[in-house]
DNA sequence: ATTCAAACATGATAAAATTCATTTTTTCCC
DNA sequence: GGGAAAAAATGAATTTTATCATGTTTGAAT
């Protein structure tokens, strides 16, 4: 649990960073790393960065977790992707030389640090490793996305929803998903009633508990079954 | 009109090159370029990479347009993007280190250029300026399929498909559209049935003529008023 | 503990989109 | 240029999903 307080973390000891970008970072650039970044207590709802505004540095989620969402038309927010402790959060936009196409709000409480964004391309620059771990990233994300509109485009709203949970367990690991329905609903993509509708019907099936608004999944092979995957 | 042979294509005088990653070239590096890639004819409906396959180099198109498609569970197409002259294809696997999760089909005769993936990498090792073109372009890509996630999510499928037709007028540029109503309905992620009726509406609205297979944007405006962007 | 707003839930209705069956038109290839 | 196969078009019936209205529960702040 973080403490409701700027909390200052050291890059050599982050147990996020063994899941990063950074992970392979000897001991002189961790070094670097650390005397560059600045941490940053974040509550729950807060945003990292909005739609629009100019990139001006990358975020290294400590703890906490952040979803990353665009708005429709109507304003309307589609979640993109959730992002958990270890990932590095808004690098794309480093690359794009564009302001923001995307949103970042925390969804609990957060420890983030933050890293300029020339501190940030200078160790693209310099460290071969990084680099390609970052374009390996973007490769990957690319084709997660492409796979995203594809169950978009061709599954139904109970077929996304199933799908949406296992991922959202992997992003949960152990804890229970903890999302409003609002949320869930612009994650999978359909109405908020249609989705609590949804809901209850996975409960009848014993596939999902609920505790109030946590969602305890009871059969992940069910959950595969139905989505179709 | 492509001659229905071989053509070799000498990538100084390539025009597609102007459009592509590889403008910034210097002669020395244009040079280099020619002398690693290899040209072929494709005739139409001829696949350049499968999904699941082992990624080998990079496709330089020269000239013809490409789709770029995902199946889902029941083996129903979703069209990614639609390349056309100039553009690289299929350098996003080069990084990821996996098999293609896409796959890469001619719409129409097509020449285009092989790179081999060992001289493709040798050549982003080495040219910074074909680097961080690559990393712009993964990162723009990325934003755009966020847009096209949230359209797929939130949009109607008569507002998809005014926005699809105005893309695709980019893809074409001068020409008319030419596409099956399958591979359309496979873009704007809708059953043919629906995108046929969709496509009469529009006629009978004044927004669009159709020739036979082609379709010719009659206003621009206006589907951009029904797209709701 | 109490309160109040936000979140959750449910029902009824309407709209959007799919599916399946069938006919017409176009394409293309010999 | 003719003929077969593929693609396009249309109709009817059904399913899925959204919308709107409204009641209930939950949880955070006092």
């Amino acid at each position: 649990m973080p403490e409701k307080s700027h909390r200052h973390v050291t890059c050599e000891n982050c147990l996020s960073r063994q899941n990063s970008l950074f992970k392979s970072f000897c001991d002189e650039d961790v070094e670097g790393l650390d005397s560059k970044k600045s941490c940053s207590y974040y509550k729950k709802n807060q945003p990292l960065f909005l739609e629009g505004s100019t990139p001006r540095g990358v975020f290294c989620l400590n703890s906490g977790k952040v979803k990353i969402f665009a708005r429709g038309e109507e304003g309307k927010e589609q979640i993109i992707h959730l992002s958990a402790g270890g990932e590095i959060v808004g690098f794309r936009a480093m690359f794009s030389g564009e302001p923001y196409k995307v949103s970042a709000t925390t969804l609990e409480e957060c420890n983030i640090c933050f890293i300029s964004k020339s501190d940030f391309l200078d160790m693209v620059d310099t460290n071969v490793t990084l680099r390609n771990g970052i374009m390996k990233e973007l490769s990957t994300e690319l084709a997660d996305r492409a796979t995203f509109i594809t169950n978009m485009a061709q599954k139904s709203v109970r077929e996304r929803l199933a799908f949406s949970l296992i991922l959202l367990q992997d992003v949960y690991k152990d804890e229970m998903i903890n999302l409003t329905r609002e949320d869930l609903a612009n994650f999978v993509g359909t109405a908020t009633e249609t989705l609590i509708r949804l809901l209850k019907d996975f409960k009848e099936e014993k596939l999902i508990q609920t505790h109030a608004r946590k969602i305890e999944i009871l059969s992940k092979e069910g959950l595969l079954k139905v989505s179709g995957a």
